[in-house]
DNA sequence: CTCAATGCAAAACCTTTGCATGGCG
DNA sequence: CGCCATGCAAAGGTTTTGCATTGAG
């Protein structure tokens, strides 16, 4: 079942509107991997088709600062949001810029202690996998270099 | 001493030309550090004033391509560019957006198995430690939310 | 009712691109 | 000298913003 966000949102003194459900259930639908602000644009269009980009857009950055949404940003296809799940880091497909979570985390206190050895106080932590996913491989042995070293 | 790349841009029958230096002298006098493409725009028209942001971002690309240059992302702040030394991660300022070269590095072959048994095939990956730097920790433990969750 | 959220359109960014000119090899 | 690289300006793509209107609480 949908789980609904609307006490979350309530919580933050924030209005539930069909626009913001819209985009919380398609990032629910897509829980796997990561979406672009276009794409949920044009998946939310489908359902609503005046919604606009400003709205999704604003919603976006207003549920990345409530800690509803994950927002990732990488070389090559713009920012990608994600419901702020549990924590997980992605593999990057190069070929489809798909991006799927996997659990592995490199953290631990080891890590940690060198960057505040440094003076750094550390936040939040980000790894991701770059390669081709099992459909792009095929195309990646074709021309490597497709991608102009913007690995 | 500052190396010469002229080598190198020869061997790939790129032509030696004073905006391709001074790109590239301008990222090694930083090599602690990356920096966006507008900000080596403006170092660069210090010593040269009317170079073109065209050229810079041309060049960019091209160094890229090379194998020069890397090419970093990441929410909130653009593009980042840096020589290609040695392979390392960075510790990332939430602040000031600073980055800065640490050592560690998690990749291995337990962790690239890991993502090749889901038929994924790796080719390269990213670590950041996100934070802030000793400059920052004050203004940071004032306004924890200033970044709006764009971490 | 009130104030936040929306739709629309314009603007603000950042990056790429077309074209004529200049300069490296 | 030929062709690649440059400067300039225009175009492209993405994200933000201003403003009047709508609608959730």
């Amino acid at each position: 079942m949908l789980p609904s966000y609307d006490k979350e949102l309530q919580s933050h003194g924030c209005k539930v509107t069909p626009q913001r459900s819209l985009i919380l259930d398609i990032l629910h639908e897509s829980l796997a991997h990561t979406m672009t602000a276009d794409e949920i644009v044009g998946l939310a269009r489908e359902q609503q088709p005046n919604i606009s980009a400003g709205t999704v857009y604003r919603n976006l950055n207003t549920l990345c600062e409530l800690g509803l949404l994950k927002c990732l940003d990488s070389v090559g296809d713009g920012r990608h949001y994600e419901l702020n799940t549990g924590h997980h880091h992605h593999l990057v497909c190069l070929g489809c810029r798909q991006r799927v979570a996997i659990d592995f985390c490199p953290m631990n206190s080891e890590v940690r202690d060198l960057a505040e050895k440094s003076g750094f106080a550390v936040e939040d932590h980000n790894f991701e996998i770059k390669g081709y996913c099992t459909k792009c491989r095929a195309g990646a042995k074709r021309s490597p270099d497709t991608n102009g070293g913007m690995i």
